[in-house]
DNA sequence: ATGACGATTTACT
DNA sequence: GTAAATCGTCATA
């Protein structure tokens, strides 16, 4: 299937969050494709958003993939265990981006339940808990540290598609997740769900 | 140098 | 529902 380019990614950080619902996300390893079609992500606005790594300006080494070219993927580390992937958007030192929460995993389930490990018993994971979060699904993937400044367009190894088929979508939009004090932009409408879609993170259901 | 905390997940009461 | 796990980053001194 076609890559999305970098045109693609060339918005802000709203807009792409819903654009990237249906779109799939690859992951090439060992040889093998994993990915899963997108149903939940945030959208991270820049230096005036208090939920964001970049809020008020701050850069610095572990943030400084957000001001890099539409198209760039941000990777990082967190809680001292996960790791989580954003999709930068936007101009060059403008830090939009945009974070992937969940994925319907379409490619490569055996693998990703390898990776994620035993669940509890030591019996296989269902297939909705591969890729229900941000963490998760980085996990499911094999996304680390390593990946942080991959540019989406152009890697061999992560990168997004257009789905081989149309996808449903009943889109929500709810308030983001786990951010601390974020002010005013804690309760704003920025993350967006396949609400009728069992792969979505349990972080806070959507209303339907 | 030190301490608090985080765009989370999991297990346990 | 509550708490533990676990460590890099950032603010404060």
């Amino acid at each position: 299937m076609p890559r999305l380019d970098r045109e693609f990614f060339s918005t802000s950080a709203p807009r792409l969050a819903r654009a990237l619902l249906g779109k799939v996300l690859v992951r090439v390893l060992d040889g093998r494709r994993l990915a899963g079609v997108i149903v939940e992500t945030e959208a991270y606005c820049g230096p005036r958003d208090l939920g964001s790594h970049a809020r008020g300006g701050r850069r610095s080494a572990r943030n400084e993939a957000m001001y890099a070219q539409a198209g760039t993927a941000y990777v990082y580390f967190t809680y001292g265990m996960h790791y989580c992937m954003n999709v930068v958007c936007g101009d060059v030192d403008e830090p939009v981006a945009v974070l992937l929460r969940a994925l319907e995993p379409v490619e490569g389930t055996d693998a990703m339940s390898v990776l994620r490990g035993p669940s509890r018993g030591g019996r296989a994971r269902p297939v909705t808990d591969l890729c229900s979060g941000p963490g998760k699904l980085c996990q499911a993937l094999g996304i680390d540290r390593g990946l942080n400044h991959t540019d989406l367009v152009t890697s061999p190894v992560l990168f997004l598609e257009e789905p081989t088929r149309p996808v449903r979508l009943g889109v929500r939009r709810t308030a983001r997740i786990g951010l601390g004090n974020a002010g005013a932009w804690t309760h704003k409408p920025l993350r967006w769900v396949v609400a009728t879609n069992p792969h979505v993170s349990k972080g806070r259901p959507p209303r339907v």
